[in-house]
RNA sequence: GCGCUCGUAGCUCAGCUGGAUAGAGUGUUUGGCUACGAACCAAAAGGUCAGGGGUUCGAAUCCCUUCGAGCGCACCA
């Protein structure tokens, strides 16, 4: 990575000077000024009770003085009262570019230990269909995964279908109560009963009672209600498929809470010494020496027996340590779930059921609709994520005239590349306002500005044959800039990695396309006479080309044939 | 009641572990296609980073407080 090599130098004057700091290197916030800054001059003062100018110009001027010096930079000043400014030199963006150009993945470094992570990001509730709500866990949690093993580490993906809770117990009391057979259960059924059953839930207790006891005796082993359960995990699931599938969304393991039954007797048993009765439920309290705050316990098992979605996150959790053995567990899940997470994690490790492994929440902010609340349909419901590609689909057919006769695969691209940048590029902890018109716009900071921009530089790239060869001449300012940017992929991808937020890769990637659509405007490569220059230029582009496509395949945007 | 999260341009949002003059997109105004794709580029205007206090050489960022919004607090997931 650049700014480590640079703070890696740095160092070397430092250390040389007495300092023992480690120092830290940030591409320059005044891009006019310089490349690189480090503004470490203040933080060794303050530690060696100095004078924050004089330490910095010592700094400078020490570096001017090693034999590397101008292999690194153009230049180098210090700026009162503490920065400490570097310009690269040709010769350094150089020899980087062509790191990035001659090495897999453009030369980032591998990790020093290859690590397991388990990611955990579906959540879909079998009893009824995804809706707009299962559209950031799914397209957050894959571009992580996709994040983490483009860094070079190894990762599993759980979509945990939740298909054992009492959302499956009010199902199957609805179809006993219309005298349905297994082939009446479909989609469109289950779209019905759901909502019906789970308002009827709430309107009277002993409905939810008997749906309650329902789950209970499915628990348990109940062969009638096996059948009907099979069945209806059959059929959402089939569509649970589809519609990952159309986002690019796949998951190693199709489990769900039904699958961590199997393991709920011996993570019962790892738990015992911390499980205590409560009102005859079983409960884990799990209140920590350093509380300030109140922390209520953890409900394992209900009163009546059954088992709930603690129960089965804690035998999933004791699976995936057995079989796995991972290094990290991630959640990628809605905010409103921060307690109960905290809860769980606690419990692991309160009772060792999780020794070295990391447990991480990854919250999702919700989405709204523009009055600040939940998005919804005027129906009441979530919008169906059928009807939201549909839409988005629609507006953009009617966006140009030529756009009707493209092919549906490509259509299908652009569709999940609109969708797909209009939520990434925000950061997921956040709420934020969802508005169709903002998912269906096709210029400025979107899907297809990137894959237009992708499509131009593609065209000229490919119309000419060339050797991929870059010279160390700098024709003018765009194309440093230009070269400038592309050396900052490694930084944005660790910065994605490390704070679990692709919306940072989103922005690199997009100041990117911006300034490869400023570079093409201002710059023709077709009309060039000076063969190097062209070959430079073509070069240039086809390395902006590639880091444009594999970074857009970390968030999931595929590049159509043409738009 | 206890707790969590948030408040940045008219609107929608970035702003990474505190750094120099707070950035994008959109909208508004304006300029640029006989030109490698104008779904683009360039320029202008738009801000007391909710208010107040504190820490610091330096605060949108950390701490306290007021106001406002959303959410969570055991038999749902």
């Amino acid at each position: 990575m650049i700014t480590r090599k640079l703070e890696q130098f740095l160092e070397q004057i430092t250390y040389s000077l007495g300092y023992n700091e480690p120092l830290r290197v940030i591409v320059s916030n005044r891009p006019e000024l310089c490349d690189y800054q480090c503004d470490d001059s203040f933080r060794l003062a303050k530690v060696y009770h100095k004078n924050p100018i004089q330490i910095g110009n010592e700094i400078v001027e020490a570096s001017k003085q090693h034999q590397d010096f101008s292999m690194y930079f153009k230049d180098m000043t210090f700026v009162s009262p503490g920065f400490i400014n570097m310009t690269l030199s040709d010769t350094f963006i150089h020899t980087e570019l062509m790191n990035m150009i001659t090495k897999e993945k453009f030369g980032i470094s591998p990790p020093s230990k290859v690590d397991t992570y388990v990611l955990d990001y579906g959540g879909a509730n079998i009893a009824k269909p995804l809706h707009i709500g299962h559209v950031r866990p799914a397209i957050v949690g894959e571009s992580m995964k996709r994040i983490i093993q483009y860094m070079g580490h190894k990762t599993i993906s759980d979509v945990h279908l939740g298909d054992y809770g009492l959302q499956i117990g009010q199902v199957i009391y609805g179809i006993l109560q219309d005298h349905k057979t297994l082939d009446d259960i479909t989609l469109e059924y289950l779209d019905y009963i759901y909502p019906k059953m789970s308002g009827l839930c709430k309107e009277d207790e002993s409905i939810k009672e008997i749906c309650a006891n329902i789950t209970k005796e499915l628990q348990d082993g109940n062969p009638e209600y096996q059948k009907l359960f099979q069945k209806i995990r059959e059929v959402s699931g089939k569509d649970c498929k589809r519609i990952y599938n159309y986002l690019g969304v796949s998951f190693d393991l199709w489990n769900g809470e039904s699958d961590a039954y199997p393991y709920i007797e011996k993570t019962t048993e790892i738990l015992k010494d911390i499980l205590e009765d409560s009102e005859g439920a079983k409960i884990i309290p799990v209140v920590e020496e350093t509380d300030k705050k109140e922390m209520p316990p953890l409900l394992y098992q209900k009163s009546n027996g059954a088992y709930l979605y603690a129960t089965t996150d804690l035998a999933t959790i004791y699976e995936r340590m057995e079989t796995y053995h991972p290094d990290y567990i991630l959640y990628v899940v809605d905010n409103r779930q921060s307690l109960y997470f905290e809860q769980i994690f606690r419990a692991c490790r309160k009772s060792g059921l999780t020794q070295d492994t990391q447990l991480e929440f990854l919250g999702l902010g919700t989405i709204n609709g523009t009055d600040g609340k939940p998005f919804k349909t005027r129906s009441g419901t979530a919008p169906k994520l059928d009807d939201l590609f549909s839409k988005i689909q629609g507006i953009f057919l009617e966006k140009k005239e030529d756009n009707k006769d493209m092919q549906q695969e490509d259509i299908d691209k652009i569709v999940n590349a609109i969708l797909k940048f209009a939520d990434l590029q925000n950061n997921r902890e956040k709420d934020y306002i969802f508005d169709i018109s903002k998912f269906s716009n096709v210029v400025g900071k979107t899907g297809p500005y990137m894959l237009y921009t992708y499509l131009r530089i593609q065209k000229i790239v490919d119309s000419e044959t060339f050797d991929m060869q870059l010279s160390n001449t700098i024709y003018n300012e765009d194309d440093r800039k230009l070269r400038l940017k592309l050396l900052e992929l490694e930084s944005a991808l660790q910065s994605a990695f490390i704070e679990r937020l692709p919306s940072h890769l989103v922005e690199y990637i997009y100041s990117l396309a911006v300034l490869a659509n400023t570079f093409y405007q201002n710059n023709r490569i077709q009309g060039l006479t000076d063969e190097r220059q062209k070959a430079d230029w073509l070069s240039l582009f086809q390395l902006t080309k590639n880091v444009l496509r594999e970074m857009l395949n970390l968030i999931m945007i595929d590049i159509p044939k043409f738009m």
